[in-house]
DNA sequence: TCGCCCATGTAACCGGTTACATGATTCA
DNA sequence: TGAATCATGTAACCGGTTACATGGGCGA
């Protein structure tokens, strides 16, 4: 469903534009967010396309398909974000591994939050080349006097944050344990 | 993959357990990290089997397989903690109407957003009480010094914690455009 | 003309969810 | 004896990933 929405909201964002067109945006503008490779992109634009949602506008070159929202999809769009609850199930690898980080030796343990911790530096400067280049380029802004993306792209910042603190906290705490016990001095 | 890693460490936590015991661990303690039913649990302790990560160690009562973890289970999970990057995409139903919430008029995406903060506010109440009674039960340590499952825990509540904040900020923010655009006063 | 990018699709597979199905044990 | 819980499994389906397959247009 919720790959539906996203190729909804680009559609809107976008006024039209082809399959390719909107996988590329995929990879852009929702990719920290939503993923969707072309084989399923193009598959559920059919399909939508049967379910009334999106209109082909017009055939270009080399079979290229022009999508455009219609009403319906418009009130598709707006009835999920209005009325859908977001419960979707929180999986994540990175919290697994922190919960099954204690089973280990606290200097592989040690070593295992410095590797996730170098992981989410590497994000958190992907979503500030990310930020910075969307100021940099004007996009115009939507009805609430907030760009498109903006939001989003604000929580992933936070959160990534707030994971890379908990990342220090936490080796600080094993780090601290450990010297503690074994009396020995940290290399 | 990351199932099988799951069902290894509560089986290490656990010495020995049987797929049902399993199952309810997995509603009790891993559930914020990772959920997995019992339909597919048990046929993935065959497979596991198969492979010899783990073996039937005795037969119960009415049916009861109860498994434990062999020495080869215990290293793929040791050799999962310390070599798996965490790659894991993040596919987010909240960020996503974070994403798109600029498409709404001011108005409905501040209820949006309320809707999104009582549902914050909910998932923290529902950490600090597991943390609560974790805190109560006095579950034994592991090697590291700090008990099973608590880093993650940690983590979780920190990052509700943040967007949390960024519900409020984003409120604020489009509640602030909205008065100053329309000089009207606020309800 | 050769290689790259545009552009669209299909098929096999995998992980996960929901629903179907069955039977033993325990307790009221 | 009937309901709840213990306990295990299978099957259909759905969303997503990877790989396969094809061909048009453009620029060097």
């Amino acid at each position: 469903m919720s790959l539906r929405i996203a190729l909804l909201g680009l559609l809107t964002a976008y006024g039209s534009a082809s399959g390719y067109d909107l996988t590329k945006g995929f990879e852009r503008s929702v990719a920290h967010v939503w993923q969707a490779g072309h084989s399923q992109i193009y598959p559920e634009l059919a399909k939508m396309t049967a379910d009334g949602l999106v209109t082909v506008e017009a055939e270009g070159a080399r079979g290229r398909k022009i999508y455009s929202i219609t009403p319906e999809g418009r009130a598709e769009l707006r009835a999920w974000l209005i009325g859908h609850d977001p419960t979707g199930p929180t999986r994540s690898e990175v919290a697994l591994q922190a919960f099954l980080l204690p089973l280990l030796e606290p200097r592989e343990a040690l070593d295992v939050l410095e590797r996730l911790k170098s992981h989410m530096e590497h994000k958190l400067a992907e979503l500030e080349a990310l930020r910075a280049s969307k100021q940099a380029a004007s996009t115009p802004e939507r009805t609430s006097g907030v760009r498109f993306g903006d939001l989003a792209l604000d929580l992933g910042l936070r959160q990534v944050r707030t994971s890379l603190q908990w990342a220090d906290d936490a080796i600080a705490q094993i780090g601290r344990q450990t010297s503690t016990e074994e009396g020995a001095a940290p290399s």
